[in-house]
RNA sequence: CGGGGUGUAGCUCAGCCUGGUCAGAGCGCUUGCUUUGGGAGCAAGAGGCCCCCGGUUCGAAUCCGGGCACCCCGACCA
């Protein structure tokens, strides 16, 4: 390709908006241009990388035994009602009406679409195991689109799905993918850590996150130093410190004006925090729920939301804390009535805690569960944090932000069941097939790879997403032994199986090397009068911008060799 | 959905408080000439519903009200 005639619109600076190194880069390299919030355009250069992306992706998706189909990104919403969905993904779903009225959606994922063709095609333990998988777009009103390519409301996922006859045959299929994925993101240049991750409510067994590590990711992450264990902070397990041991001692009531943190009223009673039991309040599902926790944990809510069963929760508002008759800052289970009483083991198993006299400015000292008040359900609903000690090794946690890359999850049987796909087995009995499904952002990879490898003066591609093998820098172009010198070179390198970019433009050279930089293409091969001078041809290595100058004829090899091909 | 910020030329931004030669700069773009090893020079030019609607005023980019869009933080995110 001729950058004269290529599509291409460099900037010298990054419009304001852009924040992210990589967003920042997306668009001064020319890669993609904002539409509206979370959608963009792709120009020639940027939809080369993410067919490059998704070429790698298909390699290694098939390389496992995964098979490729397309599914539509248009479903009737009854799909969505069928499974439950169309509720609970709630506004995030775009929804739309035909001519007819007859109501659809525009796929945000394909779990149920994925199932349907399953059971139209599966119908014994002979036709299983099988893994799907497309490269597809997907639609999600996202609250809030952002980063760049990182959170979009049109994007691009590879999404597969695997059916298994059993648990069993699943974690084989698990595994599969999970190689793949191993095998995709090193192909790519993303470094990732599997971490393990919050199934969700709506059940399922192992799930893990490939996360990127990095500061602007979305995602807190905790890692164990001592043992490698890595988690999702929602998923994440740890060694709750063990409570003030004592004999249960009469209830007392204190007053205590004003104190109305954890931290307020420890100072004021010279108690320490894990002495305490803080109360939360939720809306969960429309209902009022009230929490206990003991004073120095916090609420994890993906825990409390599972734990519930529910599909929405969130903060109680004031309107309803005052129908409720709960007195923030000094509420407790102790007496209350009228909501479901949710307490964390560290809880109910410690003695005296100093809780809530649901009166303002009073407390009582000595509470506790079983003799002053009675959760309706103990659940495990504590939230780690950086500092807490691994369940595995005891050490301490260490937070760290992260991007999910990926997502392997063991579905189990949720949609075969309410989709409706069985096998006969042997003994001719029905069974749900058991499933399993895989993710990978394709947009949000492109992102993660130049977040992953830039320097200051632009991007450093890998050579496996560059958006071509070489670049071949033309300076006075004019000059005859340099037009065929560039001819000759665009034919070999060409010959040898790479593609090549030659800026053929009439800028001057800082512009050329500039944009070169920017572009970041792996190798730079400069032909002018100067460098033909000195024998031949400039080879530049973009990452480590060490430089040579070999003849003519061996560009091609050195070129080559710093692909590593 | 809460909090914060920003909307003026393709991009970066000034002008707004204090209404009136106030439609501006740099970069980019076009043309010509010169130039070709790190965003080069000279000259000439094109380009704006100052986000939108309404109000105040003799007069609004500027003041007031209401929208909308975009960005950031949070909430949310199979």
């Amino acid at each position: 390709m001729r950058m004269s005639k290529l599509l291409l619109k460099t900037l010298r600076e990054a419009p304001a908006e852009a924040e992210l190194p990589s967003h920042r880069l997306l668009l001064r390299a020319g890669l993609a241009t904002p539409l509206a919030a979370g959608l963009y355009c792709f120009s020639p250069v940027g939809w080369r990388v993410i067919r490059r992306i998704e070429t790698i992706i298909r390699e290694e998706m098939d390389r496992s035994g995964a098979q490729e189909v397309h599914l539509p990104a248009l479903h009737p919403i009854e799909l969505w009602e069928q499974t439950g969905r169309a509720e609970a993904m709630g506004q995030t779903l775009f929804r739309l009406a035909d001519r007819k009225e007859r109501g659809f959606a525009l796929g945000p994922t394909h779990e149920e679409v994925m199932s349907f063709l399953a059971s139209r095609s599966i119908q014994s333990y002979r036709d299983l195991p099988v893994t799907l998988y497309q490269i597809q777009t997907k639609f999600r009103d996202e609250a809030r689109p952002r980063g760049g390519l990182i959170r979009l409301r049109e994007f691009t996922m590879k999404d597969a799905y695997s059916f298994d006859t059993g648990w069993d045959t699943l974690d084989a299929s698990y595994d599969a993918a999970f190689a793949a994925y191993q095998r995709i993101f090193a192909r790519a240049g993303v470094p990732v850590i599997p971490v393990a991750a919050d199934s969700g409510a709506i059940g399922g067994k192992d799930s893990q996150e490939f996360i990127f590590l990095t500061e602007v990711g979305e995602d807190e992450i905790l890692l164990c130093p001592g043992c490698g264990y890595a988690a999702n902070a929602e998923k994440a397990e740890f060694r709750v410190p063990p409570p003030v041991a004592a004999d249960p001692a009469p209830l007392e009531k204190v007053s205590t004006p004003g104190q109305k943190t954890i931290a307020d009223l420890a100072s004021f009673l010279a108690i320490e925090p894990r002495q305490t039991c803080k109360a939360v309040f939720y809306r969960v599902d429309g209902k009022p729920v009230f929490v206990a926790i003991r004073g120095d944990l916090d609420v994890n809510e993906v825990k409390l939301k599972n734990a519930l069963k529910a599909k929405d929760l969130e903060p109680m508002d004031d309107a309803m804390v005052r129908a409720a008759g709960l007195v923030a800052g000094s509420a407790s289970a102790v007496g209350l009535r009228g909501m479901t009483i949710v307490a964390d083991p560290s809880a109910v198993e410690a003695a005296n805690l100093v809780a809530g006299a649901n009166e303002p400015d009073m407390h009582y000292r000595n509470t506790n569960h079983g003799r002053d008040w009675k959760a309706d359900l103990v659940a495990n609903i504590a939230l780690a944090r950086g500092g807490d000690e691994c369940a595995n090794c005891g050490a301490p946690l260490e937070t760290r932000r992260g991007m999910e890359m990926g997502h392997v999850f063991k579905l189990g049987t949720v949609y075969s069941e309410t989709i409706g796909v069985q096998y006969l087995d042997e003994a001719g009995e029905r069974h749900p097939v058991v499933m399993g499904c895989y993710g990978i952002g394709v947009e949000r990879m492109l992102a993660a790879i130049i977040e992953a490898n830039h320097d200051e003066n632009g991007i450093t591609w890998p050579a496996e997403v560059s958006p071509y093998d070489v670049h071949i820098v033309a300076l006075n172009l004019e000059q005859e032994p340099v037009t065929a010198a560039v001819a000759e070179l665009e034919k070999a390198v060409e010959a040898a199986g790479m593609s090549v970019l030659v800026d053929d433009r009439a800028d001057s050279a800082g512009i050329k090397f500039k944009d070169a930089d920017l572009l970041g293409i792996p190798v730079r091969l400069t032909v002018s009068p100067r460098a033909m001078e000195r024998g031949g041809v400039e080879v530049r290595e973009r990452h480590s911008g060490e430089t040579s100058v070999v003849a003519l004829a061996e560009a091609v090899a050195k070129a080559k060799a710093i692909l590593g091909r």
